[in-house]
DNA sequence: CGAATTGTTGATTCCCCTCAAACTGGGTGG
DNA sequence: CCACCCAGTTTGAGGGGAATCAACAATTCG
């Protein structure tokens, strides 16, 4: 058995499966509630018990939008929110000393950011939209003084930290021990299995991020990145056109990735 | 200004510097606690007040010694205890397919491991002492059930989570955008602070770690890591005799090292 | 003492980076 | 409308850094 699972690797907070949402539960308009919201199964309220997701609902926080390529907060800024997607993709990223940028991780609906902030006060990366988004942005302070009295809530926090950690294991792991088409392989199959699980097609889909994005997030160049993606073509494992990816032979594409992880 | 730092990279909890035990804190026998503790600012009380720290005492853990080469945690087991290190060094580590491991990380006295394990109630990795060693083991239950009363306990809880996020994302950048030199400096320098940081020599230091393992962390093979030591000592940086190190240029070191990083 | 472990060093290979050129689609302005 | 630019992508050629394979020294240990 092994801990390192594809599940884990560089998926943010997902702890279980997507539901739709469904007809049944009411819609609240013009208020943003966490039990109502269509995002509950995956975003913060995620493996809470039902009484506790109400508690949630005296959480304040609010909505920000965020258009593409502009930061939602950058590496040394004071820490007070913590950023739950709404809608839209954002990239995590560190600076390096002759001005590029390292890429740290990449955050869809329901998934959580911000909280390596938490550490000293300032944030240690930016956040970056890749495109038209909206996040709900929930004061720090103000969500560990409701979990002081709830438990649920305190366990959900520590939880979505814990899997940052073991997320950033994955992606360690990755980097340090897995050629160029074995991280691309990863790399889409994460994306793959987090795009299903928001409900979209798990064999097509439309990346949001730049070559030269992935090529930062798992360690090797642009160039190197687009000729990974000519090979997989070659061997019909894909069909790529630009940022579209069909996936043919997804098996195919497990095997080149389970060369080296269990 | 950049987030990434020497001082984040792989240090995991250490978050205010070290004070020598002072003989005026009187001395408890045959009892463990926190208040008197030689390791209180480097562990988990670091950074609490005084009064926090009192109410620590509450918390009720063992020790256990662990000898060299025998794991404390193994990936997979159940998540109950995390572990503060009292004396010796442990490694982490994650299993791959074909049998080898990836070390993720070293801890020294006063640092915290197992956090991983709150993500998915199982520890998602192991956990090796590299010589003969003592822990302390804190029921993680325990520990929430006291932080729930205590925000000051609470927040070092998530502080040392936080903490190990930003480890990481140093050491993702060490992988993804550094050559063998850059990241042979960069984890000879923080082992020198945090040896420093526990009153031994930063300049003249014990690994405790061998070349293959210093080689897994650092995403290179052990021959690579004897080479570069064998570069920087002809580079008149250290002086090398096996795992014994003598800085002998700080500055010139440091430079190997900020030829990317901030 | 022989066996096993760890570390050093050399020779060779190869994967990926670097540099460079060409192509695409989209936006802009003459 | 088309020329132009620009950012993003693809592809090629060549070189370099680290992996691989291999031999050997130094220690440790049964």
């Amino acid at each position: 058995m092994s801990a390192v699972t594809l599940e884990a690797f560089a998926t943010p907070i997902c702890i279980v499966p997507w539901r739709q949402a469904t007809d049944s539960a009411p819609i609240m308009p013009l208020k943003t509630l966490c039990s109502s919201c269509h995002l509950r199964d995956l975003c913060l309220p995620c493996g809470m018990a039902g009484s506790d997701v109400q508690r949630l609902d005296n959480l304040k926080f609010g909505r920000r939008k965020v258009k593409a390529s502009q930061t939602l907060y950058r590496e040394g800024d004071r820490f007070q929110f913590i950023y739950a997607v709404r809608s839209g993709t954002f990239k995590s990223s560190l600076l390096l000393a002759d001005g590029r940028e390292q890429v740290s991780g990449f955050y869809m609906a329901g998934e959580v950011m911000g909280l390596d902030g938490v550490a000293h006060g300032a944030h240690a990366s930016s956040a970056t939209a890749l495109e038209d988004t909206e996040v709900c942005a929930i004061p720090y302070a103000h969500l560990t003084e409701l979990a002081a009295g709830n438990s649920g809530l305190q366990h959900v926090v520590s939880r979505l930290m814990s899997c940052e950690i073991v997320r950033e294991h994955s992606l360690m792991l990755l980097l340090g021990s897995m050629n160029a088409e074995e991280r691309l392989a990863a790399f889409l199959l994460n994306q793959s299995q987090r795009l299903k699980a928001r409900g979209y097609s798990a064999s097509e889909f439309h990346l949001r991020m730049s070559r030269a994005e992935i090529g930062s997030y798992l360690g090797m160049t642009l160039e190197t990145v687009s000729r990974t993606f000519s090979a997989f073509q070659q061997q019909h494992l894909l069909e790529v056109d630009k940022r579209y990816i069909r996936v043919i032979d997804l098996d195919g594409l497990t095997r080149a990735f389970e060369m080296r992880l269990h």
